[in-house]
DNA sequence: CTGAAAGCGCTTACAG
DNA sequence: CTGAAAGCGCTTACAG
């Protein structure tokens, strides 16, 4: 390779008269500075090597990007994709780079606790200046490298955690003001559907402990947020039934709603905890003919842009 | 910042020991290696620095991904977002992180030059250790500026050009075919529905001249495809009428799809480049009660999974 | 304006 | 097994 050595040396100037010649072409005269870059681009030198200068400055230009636990996984949820998009736009804007961290889920591997251990080396070591961590689990080790490393952090919706700054919603709350909404409506029987308490690839009925011992922190927050308002409302929490999809894509939220509409005939109302489940309930229920909301209501979550399309009730609102 | 030389200097060794104690284990007796991973520990180190790493190592563990002209464009693009998704998921195997290279549209920009000026130093900025190019425009200058690093780079689709290896598919053959079986359905008044033609932003009919500078090498390809088939047949080429979206987002293509129909009320079929469009196309003849295939037929472009669902005939078939 | 020194944090071949 | 040297490619403060 080409480094500024050689491109000095055949100009007959000194090393960092190259790099002057690139960074601070005002301390070189016009004339030397022109016969540097014409040697440089005949020598095909492609300009100062990233690596060397980001040693030297002490930044790089990128920021790290730790999405879900897996990158094919995060492109099904229409969230993920328009906070990617946000980012990307702001990236652009600012010549900052985006190093994406590919995590996949520890819990489909033959060996979880080695995957953790080589997602925490990767986020120790990526080449960034710092790190944006999105609706990551609790306890993520490769969250934990990332905050051990001392650079600029913000986590957005989860986890919860010392280090770094925080942006996310009140998720507790809104999840309790979901659930009065139907209760408001005179609901009763209402059953609940959640995408993933834990990153451990489980689906179907949670009980009372698999709800206690959500990882996700988005997740738990929201099913504390129905629980409160059931409660208050003089429903018996255990009583209502709730169905984990374990994931965002079609097969995983098909058998969801499946699951609990097969299960619990008499529902009057759904509480899905994102808009991704409640799309894919209203189109169960139309494919069985249940009239919406005759029949039964559905309430979703996250305010998605399919979601107005489809006139599903849906929380935040706008 | 805490470095190798802080933990060697506090551990009572050399500052190569500690490498060694991250590195080489085998290189220290066991006790010496605890004690210096003990004192790192104590001092908060987050373990070797990967930029010092890289430029000692000659290699980051990243790879550069040049996508489209702009990110946030190209989530818009079902498509794009499944080749990032089967990248993702090799990335993740392979322990290897991928580095987004924003790359904005130069022809919003005020300045056009001054914008292709500095994604060409992005390129040449970025940390990776390679380049995966995707359907980029011709003499785009981030794309030459990656070439000129030397680094091995796959060109997805476009731009052809030299250097870099390269993958796609015959996108003139293909494009021919699919209006070879519009003609074999005895099709004489055919239109044209293209994303984008050039990245310049504009949209609206396109004439022979804005057909012929075509500056994205994907459409210019599948543009004579479409020409040889329908010359073939004896039809004329400028009489057959072609609408340029200038994006793939919602509005662009359903204004591109209603000027065509507007403009030729009586056209019995549509050849669109993408499925992007061509869904688009079936959704608004529906809304006018235009009946697909009885009335107008349709065919579209990728195969992309939505394509399958509405029934839509698309090249490359399955 | 020009040149030579120092050093960013690390890895690895080499000598002991 | 242990230690000290060399050097990866670059930037910048400093002396002339």
């Amino acid at each position: 390779m080409v480094t500024m050595k050689d491109v000095a040396r055949a100009a007959g100037v000194s090393q960092p008269a190259v790099s002057y010649a690139y960074n601070r072409p005002d301390q070189l005269s016009a004339e030397v500075r022109e016969r540097i870059l014409r040697v440089a681009s005949d020598l095909n030198y492609p300009g100062p090597d990233p690596v060397g200068r980001g040693l030297r400055r002490g930044s790089v230009g990128a920021i790290g990007l730790m999405v879900t636990d897996s990158l094919p996984y995060a492109f099904d949820d229409p969230a993920t994709v328009q906070l990617l998009r946000g980012i990307a736009e702001i990236g652009e804007m600012a010549e900052v780079m985006l190093t994406l961290l590919p995590l996949r889920s520890a819990a489909e591997a033959e060996d979880p606790a080695d995957v953790e251990t080589r997602q925490a080396k990767m986020s120790g070591d990526s080449l960034v200046d710092g790190f944006i961590v999105y609706s990551l689990p609790d306890r993520h080790r490769a969250v934990e490298a990332a905050l051990a490393r001392g650079l600029p952090t913000v986590i957005v919706d989860a986890p919860r955690v010392q280090g770094g700054s925080y942006l996310g919603i009140r998720d507790r709350q809104a999840a309790r003001q979901a659930a009065e909404h139907l209760l408001g409506l005179g609901h009763r029987r209402i059953g609940v559907l959640m995408d993933r308490l834990s990153p451990d690839g489980r689906s179907g009925i949670a009980d009372d402990a698999r709800r206690r011992s959500a990882r996700d922190g988005v997740a738990r927050e929201r099913v504390i947020g129905y629980q409160q308002a059931l409660r208050a409302a003089g429903l018996t929490w255990r009583d209502i039934p709730m169905v984990e999809a374990g994931g965002f894509d079609k097969s995983a939220t098909e058998q969801a709603v499946n699951l609990l509409l097969d299960n619990c005939p008499d529902l009057s109302a759904i509480l899905a905890s994102t808009d991704v489940l409640a799309l894919q309930t209203l189109r169960e229920l139309q494919a069985r003919a249940i009239r919406v909301p005759d029949e039964i209501s559905v309430i979703g979550f996250d305010d998605v842009p399919d979601a107005a399309a489809a006139g599903l009730t849906t929380w935040p609102s706008r």
